[in-house]
RNA sequence: GCUGGAAUCGUCUAGUGGCAAUGACAAGAGACUGUAAAUCUCUCGGCUUCGGCCUUCGUAGGUUCGAGUCCUACUUCCAGCA
């Protein structure tokens, strides 16, 4: 589907933007969805431990998989005959699929030498096969894969890189964003590109500029949520990249976040993010709740509890009793804390359910704040809790 | 009743003269940001001024510089024979 973006409404104070994104199916009909938005993350074609009508009721619009992933298992030949991603999966929603360029850190960056200008080598973590992902395969791969919104296949660099190593990556995924576009050919999808550069306030202009000169259907600030970066790092980032992206496309803040930095990001003028955090913490028995906790080195987090802890053992109360989530609704910590320690994947479900909906509720509260023009009130309030 | 064998941290378990004692599970806590993550880390006898100190391997004695480990008796359990 064709991805466009309307602007509706700019927060006079913050400049947090309320939008609309359009999706239009080749037959002409057509899906809107209203940003600030989170997308849940199903790197293997699935959001983890949920079924599509799940992630459907926590009020997600576009979820995020994975090129790296499906190429190495089904394969993009596999979810092609299936008749694309989205028959293959079951979600009818809008698809967005990740490059690889993340997995260029995760999995390769701890061998610079695996980083060449023709692409990365890696070794598939399934049977030790050695890899090689470019940027022309990975265009190739999301073409096949034929979800809604592809990615330009960059390098996700360290938070710890230097200006010097920075500015040949930016380089190099500059010139990968040019191959990359020159080979997509996949008229029902859009090619988002991916602006790098650390904290850096030039780094982070000129890799915009020159990305924003090459077009594409929407820009992405990415290389964000890495290692121990700081978050005054992750909003610098923010801040010296969206002046320099056009205000006719959305914006995207790559593998974030936490709820202090949904509301950061979108004061900054981020439009949607996506982040594993909701679905991996509830897998490892944590919950969001409201309000926000001080840590050392990066400041404010997202507050959660920990269903694992002996003190839920005998609380009937809900999670979150203003939450409006199906767990909230139906089932006490004292229950969750039991299917927790006892390993059942029902409570990672529902774990994952509240998660993904307390930052989808968030969203929604933002862009009511947005559309009233209190967006800044909004996030002070939030502080408070 | 006789003959063997066994008793170790909540549970199972390693340990055949230098041990506060192995491993697993359980338990307690922490981390997690474009998913190598239903994973990983720490704690798990007591006290501590973090150098140590104290008390521990069924019970009671004994041998030894030193005993969870060897000896004796007892208690309990298991197996075989009556």
């Amino acid at each position: 589907m064709k991805v466009r973006y309307e602007l509706i409404h700019k927060d006079k104070k913050t400049g947090a933007r309320y939008g609309k994104v359009i999706f239009t199916a080749p037959d002409g009909t057509e899906q809107e969805y209203e940003t600030p938005m989170f997308m849940p993350v199903g790197t293997q074609a699935t959001v983890k431990t949920l079924s599509p009508e799940q992630v459907k009721d926590c009020g997600a619009g576009i979820i995020l998989s994975n090129t790296y992933h499906l190429w190495l298992r089904p394969t993009p030949e596999i979810v092609e005959k299936a008749g694309g991603l989205h028959e293959f999966m079951n979600w009818h929603g809008p698809i967005l699929t990740d490059s690889g360029g993340y997995q260029v850190f995760s999995l390769a960056h701890n061998k610079k030498k695996d980083i060449t200008e023709e692409g990365v080598h890696f070794k598939s973590e399934l049977d030790g096969k050695k890899l090689f992902l470019t940027p022309e395969e990975s265009i190739r791969i999301q073409n096949m894969l034929d979800s809604d919104i592809a990615m330009s296949f960059d390098e996700c660099p360290p938070a710890t890189a230097d200006k010097k190593y920075l500015k040949n990556s930016i380089e190099r995924t500059i010139r990968w964003a040019k191959r990359g576009k020159a080979v997509f050919n996949n008229p029902n999808q859009n090619l988002f590109g991916i602006v790098q550069g650390g904290p850096y306030e030039d780094l982070r202009r000129w890799s915009a500029e020159e990305t924003v000169k090459i077009g594409f259907d929407g820009y992405a600030v990415g290389g964000v949520a890495n290692d121990d970066e700081c978050k005054d790092d992750m909003y610098k980032a923010i801040e010296y990249s969206c002046p320099y992206l056009p205000e006719d496309k959305l914006r995207y803040l790559m593998g974030v976040g936490e709820p202090v930095d949904l509301l950061e990001g979108v004061k900054r003028g981020i439009d949607i993010f996506d982040c594993v955090s909701p679905t991996r913490l509830a897998r490892h028995g944590n919950a969001l709740v409201p309000g926000v906790r001080e840590t050392g080195i990066s400041g404010l987090k997202e507050n959660r509890i920990n269903l694992k802890n002996a003190k839920f053992t005998d609380d009937f109360s809900p999670i979150d009793e203003h939450c409006d989530c199906y767990t909230c609704k139906n089932y006490t910590r004292a229950y969750l804390h039991h299917l927790v320690k006892c390993d059942e994947q029902f409570g990672a479900s529902l774990l994952s359910i509240h998660n993904i909906r307390f930052l989808i509720r968030l969203t929604e509260q933002m862009r009511e704040a947005i559309k009233e023009d209190r967006y800044e009130e909004f996030v002070e309030e939030f502080y408070k809790k």
